[in-house]
DNA sequence: ACCTGAACACCGTTCAAGT
DNA sequence: ACCTGAACACCGTTCAAGT
């Protein structure tokens, strides 16, 4: 039933490399927001090729991300709670927007079940064990930890990295027993 | 040398009054982004007026919210920090996209000196003030609650009014002594 | 199999012309 | 003194036509 999967022609290799790279330039310097005209401009390609390749900007978004998040749920292992909420909050300032993107999705997944979803999810559960693992107030929730870092992430975004920091640090001051 | 107030034409205050009516039904439901022409349209007149009465959507946001911020000053007399802290989140929920708005000027304040601004003075005022009455570890300041009065209202438009709560309580346990 | 770009529907902002 | 609405420059998205 399976269809087999074929090699890409290879300008379309090409145009997809390109994309990416404009796409992640644009998102830069723009935040997720940005313009997709001038990104397929940048990628030198017609409007048209751009939403071939991304249907959405959901999925131009989650494909610049998917690097990342594999790298970043990678090193994920053992590490404590503080280290992590940092981790995910600097990851969050990739890309203005990015921290409103995230939230809406950890708080009410995509079902479309696409690579985004499935990063939200990963993330959610490393959430979930990472809190598990660390010493917290029994009337404590795993959602309260997940406010916290969106929170963190928001205000990496808008405030900076010292900012987030110390909200995180206070909190989890707030939350330990 | 000051140029005398005249009384404005009465279709001029009229006007007015329809496109702050149109303004604040279409922030609500879309957003402190929603179209400026739909705006127009709702109030029915032309697109130039809009402009005419109101130069930037700065402008249009900072005169709808200017009642909504007296009314809220007023009543901020002598409060304490947790209920001062909840209700600016409660504020923020007006419209989507009011908590960036307000945390950017509270961060950066906007030296054009218009409405806005002097609001988000006046609210960065009462902020320091409710700080200093209340009893707080002696390294948390006054930027740290800034940054968790701007996070708590981002929250309680992502993620409603319950989880912001939570995490203002969370939080202020942490910056106790 | 993939790419192009015109076409459509929108939007923000300005400004000459009206009354 | 104020209002109108055309004009301009942009943008997202689709889809027939090409190669």
């Amino acid at each position: 039933m399976s269809t087999p999967t074929r090699r890409p022609r290879a300008d379309a290799t090409r145009n997809r490399a390109a994309l990416l790279a404009a796409a992640d330039d644009a998102f830069a310097a723009d935040g997720a927001g940005a313009s997709l005209s001038a990104v397929a401009a940048g990628a030198g390609v017609a409007i048209g090729t751009l939403y071939k390749h991304f249907p959405t900007r959901r999925a131009l978004v989650g494909a610049l991300l998917a690097e990342r998040h594999d790298a970043l749920f990678a090193r994920a292992e053992g590490v404590d709670l503080a280290t992590w909420l940092r981790w995910v909050a600097e990851h969050a300032a990739t890309y203005r927007g990015l921290a409103e993107l995230i939230a809406s999705d950890l708080h009410a997944p995509d079902e479309a079940g696409d690579r985004l979803a499935a990063d939200c999810a990963r993330m959610a559960a490393i959430t979930e064990r990472t809190v598990g693992a660390a010493d917290l107030r029994a009337d404590v929730t795993v959602d309260d930890v997940v406010t916290l870092m969106n929170a963190a992430a928001w205000t990496r975004e808008q405030q900076g990295a010292e900012a987030a920091d110390r909200l995180i640090a206070t909190t989890l001051r707030g939350m330990s027993p």
